[in-house]
RNA sequence: GCCCGAGUGGCGGAAUGGUAGACGCGAAGGACUCAAAAUCCUUUGUCCCUUAAAGACGUGCGGGUUCGAGCCCCGCCUCGGGCACCA
């Protein structure tokens, strides 16, 4: 019997999916252990080769896991709300849940054809009324709960009213008046900030979904505009989502990425007097080297700041306002193209130094931004190259107040030398001037030490359609939730649910709720994959979004797999939405992924070939020296080890049915290029073609014998001849065309030795994800039981059970032939490995000087005094040693002698 | 500009500070075959050499630590990723 993969993976798919051999029990019996990939956007082009990476590594750990005694979590579904599947659909002409019912089954079916051991009966998309429920629902405990500084955690709003009619905030307000106090201290609040507007997708986004002022989807140009928007305050948890990291195992990239986001700053806030047209005003400035405040030659605020009204000049105030104008103009990608040149106004409005009672111009400038700090900023052009360029431009005084520093060029940025010019400061070094200065504004009442963070709140409607309707009505203007018990708020039917500028919700028929009018916008795309992991656990509660137990069994993920660019995204919306609930009691776990790996992305590797100029005749790579050509990327699926199908290419399109060839040793060989997967380069790759071809076992090991799984790398189906060759090989440890080779003889020492350098080289890389060597590890040994001519049930057993997480079709097949009625799944790993006979011997490298010259030898138990003492006595010199002597023995325990020579 | 990574044969990539290049691909030669496919065997970092033995040189560049450095330290170069007026 041949290795024939194709029905060997049918059978065992259809196995495994009838006698749901992956299901996981909440079952506290057996250590737990969860294993989460990042749920895939079902999108319109189908999976690629790449897409597939993360699921298989994941895969494998999860089976490894199961051998090795867990109760395995191993979920599966689909990330299905959002801008994309509406643009897809938009494009499409379709409705959205047409589209994403149609692209989820193609996911489906091509994820079923790889083998993985996902449970499920677990599986949802978010898109599911059962679970945008719990969306709505985690939205509506935000909305009423506030954070308390204090006990640095959120809380029941009501606890807050409790604490204003304490103090007499409360009664006597209007309820308007009450909303609008709660509105600023609720976690999910309405409030009108600046955002991202992007008119090409109609609709405002989040700051990670933009990348160099265009939208990350689809590119187009956001500005910045007023508006007023639902937000979650994700900025109150700075600070927690910050420390926790350290606890977190993740790649230090990554824990590194999250930090600069969130981007805390120490610093101070600092009173200045300002006078204008004889008015007085109080403005507080932010500053993290507030030990410069000697230094201050002018003061700037943002053009968006309110501060600008109250503080312009009346002679000022026409330059002023042109200058906002033109600024609010801006595109956010002009405003960052355009980041070199220096451009402001002045108010006519002056600072008083609170430190030197000296009077200082203030300025408008779009470098202050109004989000940050208080949208103000005194300015020390000696010391910060900001102020410096704005100062040389307008030509404001620059003092330096460190000794001897030169800013004749450029502003003298570090925080090191002697303070001078700086009254008590003078003499100091920087770093204790700093803390001295902060101490000074605090005693004076002049200012206070404060930190700031980057982070912003996350601004969480969007002017679609495709997306969780917000269980927000409207009376009188007032914000009011629906009723927990009315979830969920079913998204309606629309004629039209392309955007127009205002939300495709104001469309629908009867929005309303009580009689009162719904919230039109949208939930974005991070709402539903923000708790997605949680329901996992318990996917079929209607009473809760997990129930306790399952949340006490299964607590978080273990290991979750996915890429780099949910980064800054999900991956820290998942973190404060779980830290939310815990500060609720809702989960028990105040961080969602223990353990994070990053998948690498697989690149493209296209092929060209080569035309000569105005003919229809191509000419293969090594020849194309010789002929002015053009270069054509061409399907990488008819060009097959760089070698084109020349028939398969004629019959590719029509302009090329007549195509003539120039030959090099018979064949065409195409050039080659790495890029980015895509349909434009023809480099696309699908698994459904390698899984026909060579199989899903061998698809799986390939993948990961390409590399690390952290890596990018290519995908270049040249190799997958070695993988395939590897399956045929095992294969035929237990079979001989029909003659089944298995005897139950006992095992040879070598052939025991072989087994067991398997298994601790399997034991010691998966759980570092080094597969790629394990799989090297699997070729040497069946290469050397080959040679051995070994079929021996001892060894060929335990072979199969650590095989079965790499290639678990082919695995089972073996498994079931050798006479197993249970799935190799139930297999327990230790189990099978048969005791190793003593070694006796220890071969140990003998080098001079660090350069090997020959081995030794000696007894495994020998000491090192013993080996030291043997290698003396062998034949030294004259030819190693010369006409030097032995200065000393270096004896690595089973390991390496170095002999130092002088 | 700032913060992370990474640089090893023709290629993908191996090497807890201890015989660099495992394993695979590709290439060359051979066996089997009428032939091909499949399979198996041998060779495959560079230089010197008819060949072999033996040797020398080799992990981006320049230094250093060490008996011994691809790995550690200092200074560069190149490539990839992230952030980018955050005061």
């Amino acid at each position: 019997m041949d290795y024939d993969f194709r029905s060997i993976e049918s059978k065992w798919q259809a196995y495994w999916a009838a006698n749901k051999t992956f299901k996981a029990e909440t079952d506290s019996s057996k250590p737990k252990y969860y294993v989460l990939d990042m749920f895939p956007y079902p999108s319109g082009a189908g999976l690629h080769v790449g897409h597939p990476l993360g699921y298989i590594a994941s895969d494998i750990f999860a089976r490894y896991k199961r051998l090795k005694g867990f109760n395995v979590l191993h979920p599966m579904g689909y990330d299905a709300f959002g801008l994309p599947a509406e643009q897809y659909a938009i494009q499409t002409g379709q409705h959205p849940e047409k589209t994403t019912h149609d692209n989820v089954a193609r996911y489906r079916s091509q994820l079923d054809r790889i083998g993985f051991s996902f449970d499920w009966d677990r599986e949802f998309r978010t898109c599911d009324t059962d679970y945008y429920k719990w969306t709505q629902w985690a939205f509506l405990q935000m909305f009423n709960s506030w954070y308390d500084p204090e006990q640095d955690k959120a809380r029941p709003i009501s606890e807050l009213i409790e604490k204003f009619k304490a103090e007499g905030k409360w009664d006597g307000l209007t309820e308007k008046e009450q909303s609008d106090l709660l509105m600023n201290y609720r976690i999910a609040y309405q409030g009108e900030t600046s955002v991202n507007w992007c008119e090409g997708l109609g609709t405002v986004l989040a700051n990670d979904e933009v990348k160099d002022g265009l939208s990350v989807r689809g590119g187009f140009p956001v500005e910045q505009k007023k508006m007023k928007q639902w937000q979650l305050r994700v900025s109150a948890y700075a600070g927690r989502l910050l420390d926790s990291l350290d606890s977190l195992d993740w790649t230090d990239s990554l824990k590194e990425m999250q930090r600069n986001w969130i981007g805390k700053s120490q610093g101070t806030e600092v009173e200045f007097d300002t006078v204008c047209d004889g008015r007085h005003k109080t403005v507080t400035i932010f500053t993290t080297r507030v030990d410069t405040i000697f230094g201050v030659t002018f003061m700037v605020l943002a053009p968006e700041s309110e501060l600008v009204d109250e503080l312009t000049a009346e002679s000022c105030r026409e330059a002023v306002e042109a200058y906002r104008k033109e600024i609010k103009k801006k595109t956010e990608r002009e405003r960052i193209a355009q980041t070199k040149s220096v451009t402001g106004v002045f108010t006519g409005a002056y600072g008083i130094n609170p430190l030197t009672g000296e009077q200082i111009p203030i300025w408008v400038s779009e470098y202050v931004l109004a989000g940050y700090g208080t949208g103000a900023i005194m300015a020390v052009p000696a010391h910060d190259s900001r102020d410096y360029a704005f100062a040389r431009k307008f030509d404001l005084p620059i003092i330096p107040i460190i000794e001897g520093c030169d800013v004749s060029e450029s502003s003298f940025d570090a925080k090191e030398g002697k303070m001078c010019n700086s009254g008590f400061l003078n003499g100091m070094d920087v770093k204790d001037a700093i803390e001295a200065a902060k101490d000074y504004v605090e005693e004076k009442g002049i200012g206070r030490r404060k930190t700031n963070y980057r982070l912003r709140d996350a601004i969480f409607s969007r002017q679609r359609y495709w997306g969780e309707p917000f269980p927000i009505y409207y009376k009188d203007g007032i914000a009011c939730p629906v009723d927990e018990a009315d979830l969920p708020l079913v998204l309606p039917q629309i004629d039209s649910y392309k955007p127009t500028g205002e939300a495709p919700l104001a469309r629908a028929k009867d929005w309303t709720y009580k009689g009162y009018p719904l919230e039109t916008s949208t939930m974005p795309g991070f709402a539903g994959s923000s708790a997605y992991y949680l329901r996992y656990m318990d996917p079929h509660n209607g009473d809760a979004l997990v129930s306790r137990e399952a949340d006490e069994y299964w607590r978080a993920v273990d290991l979750y797999v996915g890429g780099t660019e949910h980064a800054t995204g999900h991956l820290i919306y998942s973190r404060f939405w779980d830290k939310f609930l815990y500060d609720l009691g809702y989960v028990c776990e105040d961080e969602p992924f223990r353990k994070l790996v990053n998948q690498g992305m697989i690149q493209g590797r296209s092929n060209f070939v080569y035309r000569v100029v105005g003919t229809n005749t191509f000419v293969s790579l090594g020849l194309m020296g010789q002929y002015e050509t053009t270069e054509i990327h061409v399907d990488v699926n008819i060009v097959h080890n760089d070698k084109l199908d020349m028939e398969a290419f004629r019959q590719w399109r029509p302009e090329y049915a007549d195509a003539e060839f120039i030959l090099e040793n018979g064949e065409y060989v195409c050039g080659w290029a790495i890029e980015k997967m895509s349909k434009s380069m023809y480099n696309v790759v699908n698994p459904d073609l390698i899984c026909d071809t060579f199989g899903a076992d061998t698809l799986r090991l390939y993948e990961m014998f390409l590399g690390p799984v952290e890596q990018s790398k290519p995908w270049d189906t040249k190799g997958i001849d070695g993988v395939n060759r590897f399956l045929k090989k095992f294969w035929r440890l237990f079979y001989d065309r029909d003659q089944w080779l298995v005897e139950d003889a006992p095992a040879t020492p070598a052939e025991l030795k072989e087994l067991h350098k398997l298994i601790g080289k399997e034991q010691a890389d998966i759980e570092n994800f080094s597969y790629n060597t394990t799989i090297s590890a699997f070729m040497i040994a069946v290469g050397e039981l080959s040679s051995l001519n070994c079929h021996k049930r001892e060894i060929l057993e335990p072979m199969v059970v650590l095989l079965s997480p790499f290639a678990p079709h082919i695995a089972e097949e073996l498994w079931e032939k050798l006479g197993h009625a249970e799935t190799v799944t139930y297999a327990e790993f230790p189990k099978f490995i048969p005791a190793l006979a003593a070694e006796d011997n220890v071969t140990y490298p003998v080098q001079f000087n660090g350069k090997m010259r020959f081995t030794v030898d000696m007894p495994k138990a020998a000491s090192p005094a013993e080996v030291e003492a043997a290698v003396r006595a062998h034949e030294l010199t004259p030819k190693y040693v010369g006409d030097k002597s032995i200065a000393k023995v270096i004896v690595v325990p089973g390991r390496i002698i170095n002999i130092v020579v002088k």
